[in-house]
DNA sequence: TTCCATAATGAGAGTGATTATCATTCCTTC
DNA sequence: GAAGGAATGATAATCACTCTCATTATGGAA
């Protein structure tokens, strides 16, 4: 498993720009989080790579984001989930479960990107904003819920 | 200040659909909410309305938020941010700040709505979902934080 | 209007994610 | 291979948030 040795990198690079390195701690950090179809709790990151320490896991962490390789969202709850970087793992939204609070990755449509792209533009014009990203949630029940 | 006396009233009602009276307290943070035009943090909270305590206040936030009066979003950090249901406040979305983490307010354009009604529909179907609610953020350097 | 069941209050202690500290260890470069 | 700075990892501290519990207030029933 892994991500292509040309990501790795590009991640690399990315760190040394800001005088990081990319050390093996870090790598797994950005393994586990590119193997998982969702973004994960500080908590799952530390079961999932049970190698790292907790202290290392929120250092490194924040180094990543810092350096553009890893973004936090708020999770529906209190505390935070992680991701790798759009840059890395390509554009996409979120399905939230309104019951359970679990959260999966969603491709966009060409056809609501494309809508959103003009409309988020205007939007921000309105209001001062030089608007360079949007991040659409959409709400609703999961199938485990449903059934429920 | 203050919300007309019908939405006063819709809140009592849902309010008591689940067994819960509109006290004073609760009023304070409707009204509270309500002259903000951005969610606000717990302690923004605190600060507006001097007369909550501290316990009351997360207390009865969860209070309205389980009777929908209010809704919790995720902040940019870790902590959440309170505003009121869009029922009571309308349909909007957030622009984020991405220099400050300032969070503020933003009406839709029919537009965008329209384009996200059908293509939020489809994606969610995709995986299962019934979705029935989505979100918006726009992120980008805010008018204070261009100029810098 | 009075009584009573029950909801609401408020202070304080407790929880859990996150951050800061700091001595030790590992890379990197010269 | 030595020096300098980044990374590590255990620990303590922080902060939003929740729980507890004794006291008070509310609103419907008698």
């Amino acid at each position: 498993m892994g991500l292509s040795p040309s990501l790795h990198d590009a991640i690399r690079v990315r760190l040394a720009e800001s005088d990081q390195r990319y050390t093996r701690l870090r790598r797994v950090l950005v393994e586990t989080l590119a193997a998982s179809a969702r973004p994960l709790t500080m908590p799952e990151i530390l079961e999932a790579a049970s190698e790292l320490p907790q202290s290392s896991a929120y250092r490194n962490v924040t180094a990543l984001i810092e350096a553009g390789v890893v973004r936090r969202i708020a999770g529906p709850e209190d505390h935070g989930l992680f991701e790798l970087a759009e840059e890395f793992s390509g554009h996409h939204h979120h399905l939230v479960c309104a019951a359970c609070g679990k959260v999966e990755d969603v491709a966009p449509s060409d056809r609501l990107e494309r809508a959103l792209g003009e409309a988020v533009r205007a939007l921000g014009d309105a209001q001062g904003y030089q608007v360079t990203e949007h991040r659409v949630e959409l709400l609703g029940l999961c199938p485990d819920c449903t059934a429920t």
